[in-house]
Order: structure tokens, then sequence, then C-alpha cells
DNA sequence: AAGCATTCGTCAACCAGGTTGTCTTTGTCA
DNA sequence: TGACAAAGACAACCTGGTTGACGAATGCTT
């Protein structure tokens, strides 16, 4: 039993990734936002977290600035975010989440932590915590820096 | 400390299953093997495995025939694969793998496990297998359905 | 044997999410 | 003041998918 190999490793991390994504996706589509994509999830967790400009949002998502501008592009059209001039720097267009913005962010993180409740049904809380704290080890240098100051202090409850 | 909301959870799984690939399609283009792409990989074991042809391709893959279609044009044009008319059936294109394709099976297997050993290094055997089994546990019920007899039986050294 | 439904492959148009490269505008600093 | 760095925008392109429409081959039923 069980996989053991580096390529079926590989595939489980894909799996998992999946299974979360396609679902929190899937709900949020019934829960009102249905033109939201997994990449407009993390733009907004890293706007959130203070990129308020489209090369620094490139930075924080490890893509190019204008990868980045095309994203908040489509942010803007959905009306999850909006931009405005800076006042002291005229090359910048500043970016801020919207009341909507706002409201699909609650609302993912409540079905991102509903499955992760129902993981830790099947796992058990210790077991997805010990899970967690492996993948911590293992994905520490990942390039993915989202989390900074002013996401852990929205709440996601 | 820890993450431990379903979004960050999400984030290590991606995080995780990206450094295992970058690395391994890195290593391979060191390897002699420079235009291969993460979807040849999964898409030559699924063929190993015994899908002969776009359509079946597609089911395994979860993807459309189209989109397998296209995969195998591309193995096709870089050597990986060859197809032949099926005898008994006029409407079928079969695929096989060349000895090209073969061998970067082979080369892409070494890495990945390469990559698997350090992670082994890094947390131990017991609470990699751990993770693993956990992992299984959770993603049992994904729809990329690669691993039928087949593959197992080419080994991986 | 005929007729119909299914399956296989293919074409065309499109989308999401990236990339490189080039350019103008603006800011910074010596 | 002059050189350089940084922000955003534009264009062309890539990868890996999608839908929809289609003809040709096959299989199933009557």
């Amino acid at each position: 039993m069980s996989p053991r190999s580096g390529a079926d490793l590989a595939l489980l991390l894909l799996g998992g990734y999946r299974n979360l994504v396609d679902e929190v996706v899937r709900e949020l589509a019934a829960r009102g936002f249905p033109d939201a994509r997994p990449a407009h999830e993390y733009a907004m967790r890293a706007i959130q977290a203070g990129a308020d400009n489209a090369s620094e949002l490139g930075r924080r998502l490890a893509v190019t600035k204008q990868a980045a501008a095309k994203t908040i592009a489509a942010l803007v059209d959905r009306g999850y975010v909006t931009t405005v001039e800076s006042p002291v720097d005229a090359r910048r267009k500043q970016i801020q989440l919207t009341e909507h913005g706002l409201a699909l962010m609650r609302e993912g993180a409540a079905i991102f932590d509903e499955v992760r409740a129902r993981w830790e049904e099947r796992l058990g809380a210790d077991e997805l915590a010990r899970l967690e704290t492996q993948l911590t080890r293992l994905v520490g240098d990942s390039p993915i820096d989202v989390n900074a100051p002013g996401w852990a202090a929205q709440g996601t409850s």
C-alpha cells in the first residue's frame, strides 16, 4: 500500500490543492460570487496584506508586474477592487478592496475553513496539525508570500 | 505559530507541489530534456499506464479529448511519443512512448525520487511516510487517475 | 440489411494566467 | 541638472485548458 514515489507525492500535493480550491470556487459561486477565480483569492489576500500597487503585488505573488496588472484589471472589472491616484507619487495607481471585495474575502475564508474542518474530522485535529507543520517545514522557502501583517488581523471566522 | 487557516493550508499544498515540480523540470532541462513540461510527465505516465489514444488519455487526466490531443501533438513534436493506426479500429490513433520518451520517464522518476529523498532527510522517514498517508486519505477521491497497472511495474529507481 | 446512436479525431474560436520586450512618465539622488 | 531607477501600459506571444461543430468509422437494434 501507499504511493511512496516522488512523482506520487507530487500528485498528492496537487490533488489536495485542487480538491480544496475547486470546492471553494464552487461554493463561492453558490454564495453569490460566481465570477471569483482562484487567482483572485490570492491576489486579494496580498492586497489586503499591504500590496497596494501592481508592482508590489507582482513581487508578493512572484509574478511579473504585467501579470499582476492583468489580475488587477480583472478584479476591477468584477468590482472587487478600485484604483485611486496616489497623492504622493503620480506614477503609482493605488489599489483597494471594495466592500464587495471584502465580502468575497470573508466568504472565501469561511469556506476554506469549512473544508479544513471537514478534513480535521477525517484525520483528527492532531494529525492535520502535524501535516500542516510538516508541510510548513518543507515549503518554508516558498516564493509565495502573501502572509504579512494585516491579513491575520482580518479574522477568518 | 503555524498557519492553521484553510486558505493557508491551500497555499502550503500548492507551494509543496510547485517546489517539487519546478525542481524536476529544471533538473530535466539540465539532463538533456530541455523541452519537457510538467503536463508531459503526467500525460506520459498515463500513456505508460495504458491510455493508448486521445480520448482515453483525456478521461484519465480528467480533461477534454481536445486538450489531450493537443498534449499528444506536443509530445509527438518533441519525439517522446509516436502514433500508429489501429489495426482494429480505423477511427483510433494509437499512441506509444518512443525510446526517447521512456528515457525521459526514467530520468523524471529518478529526479522526483531524489527530491523526495531530500525531503525525507529533512523530515525523517517516519514523518514523511505519515504525511503521505494522511494526504492519501484526504485525496483518495481525486479525479486524476494515472496510476493503473503498468506504471508501478516500470520501476522508478 | 438498414438506420440510428455513439465514439474518435479534428478544426476553429476562445479564455485564463502567465511571459518578454519596449516604451513613456515620474521620481530620486549625487 | 543629469543619470538612473521605478511604475505603469502596450503588444506579441506561450501553455494548457475550454465549447461547439463536424465527418468518418463503428456498434447496436430492429
